[in-house]
DNA sequence: ACCCAGGCATTGG
DNA sequence: CCAATGCATGGG
């Protein structure tokens, strides 16, 4: 970003706060997934830096989050800009950026857990700090899985890509421009049939209107799925058409960031992790893997992390 | 041409 | 309860 902008307009404000997550924490290694796909506009990522535009009730704010400690005494410097308001929703956004970025688990429990399970403890050393990067929401975790659903990711962020250029709220900050996720009465308002113009089945762009529509009906209600323990979630979350197992336990893990949340019939765990971690000669079962990760209870899902973590170490040096 | 890619709903044994 | 099938598209 430059700094010969010009200075912010005086209908921008501007206000900054540190967080200090739970050590140990790394924000490279907890914010690197967000930047897997090119040309990834919404979480915006660089060496020691997470960018997003937030949104805050009806307005934007966009929190740039810098890595200003170590992983052991992680400090982060966050600076919000946006429309000029009172200060109340300052609190709302250090809110969702703790749950972004995970900042408040504690990792003790797990690795401890992990120095005494055969497969973990060697993944471990090189991905200390890494916690459970989230999405602000349940319904963009649920947007997301359904574009991934059986095809090749990189199709699913372009879809994703051209769903945000088309939906999204976007703001100019000093020359730069910024995209938040849409929201979802954006969808609830679409023709199904229309949506398809975004290379989607039918099946998927029907899905993705009712995802709009029942969390803008409040048939799935936010703050409620967060009180809910991990299998009501999925209970309730599968009661759409359109989201499986898959994709409900998809969005336990990367839109409520429970820790032992599991998709045991995962592509990556029953292909990737298996072949690639267990020394499995085949593709394994969904229920062989369930099976063998009860040995990770209560961190399945955080136990996956670092597989993921540890394959991507492997894939890209 | 064919198969696979971080599935799902539907149908038929 | 398990197996087979169509769905949309892109890359190998």
């Amino acid at each position: 970003m430059s700094n010969l902008s010009p200075p912010a307009p005086n209908t921008m404000s501007n206000y900054q706060f540190t967080l200090v997550p739970t050590p140990p924490y790394s924000l490279d290694l907890t914010a690197i997934r967000f930047a897997r796909f090119k040309d990834e506009i919404v979480d915006r990522v660089q060496p020691k830096q997470y960018q997003r535009l937030l949104s805050v009730g009806e307005r934007f704010v966009l929190a740039t989050v810098t890595d200003g400690g170590s992983i052991t005494k992680p400090q982060l410097h966050v600076e919000l800009q946006g429309s000029r308001k009172s200060n109340l929703e300052h609190p709302e956004c250090a809110a969702q950026l703790r749950h972004i970025l995970c900042t408040d688990l504690d990792l003790k429990p797990f690795y401890r857990l992990a120095r005494t399970d055969e497969v973990l403890a060697p993944l471990i050393a090189p991905a200390r700090g890494l916690k459970l990067p989230a999405s602000p929401t349940v319904f963009e975790s649920l947007v997301m899985a359904v574009l991934s659903q059986q095809v090749n990711l990189n199709f699913a962020y372009s879809i994703k890509r051209e769903l945000v250029e088309t939906f999204g709220e976007r703001q100019t900050i000093a020359g730069e421009t910024y995209y938040a996720f849409p929201r979802p009465e954006r969808f609830a308002e679409e023709n199904a049939e229309d949506m398809r113009r975004f290379r989607l089945s039918g099946a998927k762009a029907a899905t993705l209107v009712r995802l709009g529509q029942a969390f803008a009906a409040g048939t799935l209600h936010e703050e409620e799925l967060r009180r809910l323990p991990d299998e009501e979630v999925v209970e309730r979350l599968i009661q759409i058409k359109g989201i499986g197992r898959w994709s409900a336990e998809i969005a336990l893990l990367r839109g409520l960031a429970r820790v032992d949340a599991f998709p045991g019939g995962d592509l990556g765990v029953v292909k990737y992790v298996a072949q690639g971690l267990l020394g499995k000669e085949e593709k394994a079962t969904e229920a062989d893997m369930r099976a063998f990760a009860e040995r990770w209870r209560p961190y399945r899902g955080l136990a996956l992390v670092y597989c993921y973590a540890e394959l991507l170490r492997r894939s890209s040096g």
